[in-house]
DNA sequence: TTGAAAGCGCTAACAA
DNA sequence: TTGTTAGCGCTTTCAA
């Protein structure tokens, strides 16, 4: 996702500034008629030179400070004048210039999001939490793509940091020595995303990937699993995978158990390579009982061939994934699974910045962890 | 997806202008030693206020309009105040303001991308198409939501022009009058995308989805599939898939034939809604013999369902979806569908728009209609 | 090869 | 309630 949404004050409604009173605004277009008016749309000269305020302030014989006032509503300003500027910046089709406004205001309304991928649909959720939070507010969130690698995420860092974002979001803690230096140097506030294994820079909302892994395992042990494997992502990229592999497997070591066989893949459409993967460590170990995998898009992958193959699920074999996805709604089983928290992860990292932004004394949140839940489902013995 | 990625012009790698010379700028961090760097960190004073080139300036004892020329590899600067300069820039860790930057060179290194959605994985997909382009280029893709949501279009799309973009990538050629009328008054090229049947405001890449939606209808009647059932999202929001559903019934009327029923929905997990329209439409018509989807997800659904019910597919029911999702590659049969050439379409519309930055004075493309294939996969007869 | 001056379009702060 | 005056941090232009 990306940057989303103005928030609603009205120009047109004569709403008066809401909490952001003096250190935040926002508003709709006062050039254009709303949505489906027919027929008169702004005059149509093909501009040479986009308009400014002086524009707007000739064409409705006020001052340019008051044209100024009145499109953002602030200060006291006559109605009559007010109507005056309105009727001028909508028949003129004036849109204002943020670039000279945040650089006269010295305030810049975009929240930097930071996150590896848009394909894997956990960060569109966690988007699309952080958005519904920032919708209240006038600051837009603006989406920047690392693709799992740290010099991309320094060069995206750097690149947003110039424009000089209100805050910046951004997932994960493990972030090289640069990209540390500039998000400390940044003096905005900082929440790093979906993880809380690791010390956090500023403050950090997520849950403990390690935790997760061990709590299922300590589920899967518990349900009478003991030839368990693995199956996911080549680990290292993705350090919550890789911190949820090592929870998990410590769990079953404090059992005496350990993982008896493993399959990892790089790329490729997840839901086929959790077929492939799960025939491949299926014909090699047959004794296995159940089957961890480093997310549910594999998980159902796996699932979808097994149940092909008759397996008695979950009598024989148990199978788990990780992240609750939407999609597992529609299987033949649900695949148990564990919640990520994505949607709770993006509001509160959104409202973390939104109170630090409306007031910079304000502590930081340090770490927050959520509690993810397992979901048995259909594909794990319960006890 | 969002903002993505600068491109690697170095200032450490001397590198001196690309293509773009004289219109276009880019370059990596200076402040920031590359990744993984450790110790060696900026010095570490929490800065009240952001440096900036004066700081840059006084600390290197060269002018700033000299800092400034270094910084951005412009005009002849000897090697050793080259040195100097950059040396500092780096020490302080100093990140230029992009606001002040565009401010004073009227140029905004962005290009906004305005689409409906991220969940629907059609979308980032595009974004990929048009980051792989824009990432050889110093432009930089900027992401809007509109939720399929006119209104919403209006106020994301008067956000992203304040901030005076060099180019709009939009979905869809449906617009309120008053979008249409900021696009034309912008002055930037406006590249609409995914349809092509409508009047484009500049240029135009994508498909045919009335002629899609025909398509497969012809398919699917060549292959003696006669009762046919349309199942989907509720249309009216979506024009796209409105245009499929037109496409594909004026087709069958061609041809003596009507949907026999349909089933729409609005929202739920598309997988699950596909299973639940697809046994409440074969419940009502049991004599249905074909199901057309519009899109893969809820056809993956059907399929899934029907396959359970051990209906013979594709011998007495065929199924058939659209988008070609990389989802379907995992599933039991391969349901067929059409590919709706999303990354071409994101490569060709930011070509376009890269284009036209660089030479203001190039034609419109006007509509670059795009050929989708259908793919039988295992869930329609060929004939 | 370097520097000085003049804004870019807007808003903060103050004056009227 | 309205207007005036200075910038915001950078780049353009022109002169040295």
């Amino acid at each position: 996702m990306g940057a989303v949404s103005a928030s609603t004050a009205g120009l047109l409604t004569r709403k008066r500034a809401a909490p952001w009173e003096g250190r935040l605004q926002s508003r709709g277009p006062p050039g254009y008629d709303p949505v489906k008016t027919t027929g008169c749309a702004p005059v149509n000269k093909p501009p040479s030179r986009p308009l400014t305020l002086r524009d707007v302030s000739e064409a409705s014989g006020v001052s340019e400070m008051t044209v100024s006032r009145v499109l953002r509503n602030r200060g006291d300003v006559s109605e009559a004048t007010r109507q005056k500027v309105l009727q001028a910046a909508k028949r003129m089709g004036y849109v204002p210039n943020k670039i000279a406004g945040a650089l006269a205001s010295q305030r810049v309304n975009l929240v930097a999001v930071i996150i590896p991928s848009m394909s894997n649909m956990v960060f569109p959720e966690v988007m699309t939490g952080i958005s519904r939070v920032l919708e209240t507010s006038p600051l837009q969130p603006v989406v920047g793509i690392t693709d799992y690698q740290p010099e991309k995420e320094e060069k995206v860092l750097y690149e947003m940091l110039s424009w000089r974002p209100s805050g910046i979001i951004i997932a994960g803690l493990e972030h090289s020595d640069a990209s540390r230096a500039m998000l400390q140097a940044s003096g905005i506030p900082v929440v790093e995303i979906m993880d809380t294994d690791g010390e956090p820079i500023d403050s950090a909302v997520g849950i403990s990937h390690r935790r997760a892994g061990r709590e299922m395992a300590k589920a899967i042990m518990r349900a009478g699993y003991r030839n368990i494997g693995f199956l996911g992502t080549r680990l290292g990229l993705d350090h919550r995978a890789r911190k949820r592999f090592e929870g998990f497997t410590q769990a079953l070591a404090r059992n005496g158990l350990e993982i008896a066989d493993s399959e990892f893949y790089t790329k490729g459409s997840a839901l086929g390579k959790g077929r492939e993967l799960t025939q491949a460590i299926l014909a090699r170990r047959p004794d296995l009982d159940c089957l961890y995998y480093s997310n549910d898009i594999v998980g159902a992958g796996g699932l979808l061939w097994a149940m092909e193959q008759g397996y008695d699920i979950p009598g024989h074999l148990g199978l788990a994934g990780f992240n609750d996805v939407e999609l597992l709604k529609g299987l033949p089983r649900r695949l148990a699974t564990m919640d990520s928290c994505r949607d709770e992860i993006g509001r509160r990292a959104a409202e973390i910045i939104l109170e630090r932004v409306e007031n910079a004394e304000a502590p930081s949140h340090g770490k927050v962890e959520l509690t993810p839940k397992i979901d048995f489902g259909d594909t794990l013995r319960m006890n």
